[in-house]
DNA sequence: GCATTACTATACTGGACGGTACGGTATAGT
DNA sequence: ACTATACCGTACCGTCCAGTATAGTAATGC
């Protein structure tokens, strides 16, 4: 098998979903851009519902991995992880290809709690409260659980902020608040 | 004028886009659902952009309005205002018909920031944190205008997650940290 | 050599979309 | 009573949508 037009299909729909919305989105404005054929799309996904999960699920991956990197990258020590991790959201907002988070998106296109896309969007954010936890396990914090819930709220916030204002400080004033939550423990 | 007509399809639309948003309800279903006809829409707003813009400009007053009035009555002093505002966050997100903020959702799907409805969402989050500015200085918070940065982040990331998850105990957390950020001064 | 597989192009279906045209009705103010 | 205004229902426009049909090409694998 040699999935090279998949992949392709995959890489460009997930581009204009993220640019312009999931509904917004026609297949045949990703099919040109892909410079793919409709019976191809339809031959590997069979729906465009299908693609939409599929874009998803290969960013969930894509996104999960680079910001755990780029964290880790950015941690002088262990401990420093969980403010790292708002010096990575910082390179990810000042992205000139940055339309806010996909998942976010589709859960506000796709509202209803039972969507399969809806799904999608819980379960990656449930590996970004994962990977917060875990950070805020290695920097030793006292309540863990607690404090990575808390972190999180700041980490959407920011995240939805920045996409609506497009102010580039946004990722630094949540690092701010997200000291404070870590001193006061 | 009797406006009655008008309002009528101003509500409907609103109910209509928060569940389902802006672009998957057309207005064959809001006028269905309102019981008006075609043309009374065209006769009065001209266009669907324009039923939106009304829609939440109408929206933004009543919110504010309710948030306002309704963190005041949570509130036993006035330097108890800024975590009060999480009880009434708290109201916001139990109700049976809670779908997300509006606003969010709309700059979701026009991402474009020159867009007449992401400009409006971009005001209605402006006199949000306006308001918990307010609510900041009335506490005496020594420097209220971070600490409403702050705040405000915290409040779009409980709004996000409240709506994505649908937990109850959201607004709860976003208290706790608030209380943290508090205290921490 | 031959069949399978991956992909292509074009044309089409049925429905939904935003928006308009038009002819008719009900209700108001004067 | 008359007239303006608000509103109605229905039919229609052109466009876009997701998805299907069909026939054909190019490369792969045995």
């Amino acid at each position: 098998m040699r999935p090279r037009k998949k992949d392709q299909l995959v890489d460009t729909a997930l581009r204009l979903f993220c640019r312009f919305g999931f509904r917004a989105t026609g297949i045949d404005t990703i099919l040109a851009e892909a410079g793919v054929a409709k019976m191809t799309l339809y031959n590997n996904f069979g729906s465009k519902e299908a693609l939409i999960l599929a874009a998803l699920e290969k960013r969930n991956d894509e996104h999960i991995a680079w910001l755990t990197a780029e964290t880790e990258a950015r941690a002088a020590a262990p401990e420093d992880g969980l403010l790292a991790l708002f010096d990575a959201l910082d390179a990810w907002f000042a992205g000139k290809d940055f339309h806010g988070c996909p998942f976010l998106k589709a859960s506000g296109e796709f509202d209803d709690h039972n969507d399969p896309v809806h799904r999608a969007a819980l379960a990656h954010k449930g590996q970004l409260l994962a990977l917060i936890r875990k950070l805020a396990e290695a920097a030793g914090a006292p309540d863990p659980a607690r404090i990575a819930g808390e972190i999180y709220l700041l980490v959407e916030g920011a995240t939805v902020v920045a996409q609506l204002t497009g102010d580039r400080s946004t990722a630094a004033r949540a690092k701010q608040a997200a000291e404070a939550l870590l001193a006061a423990g």
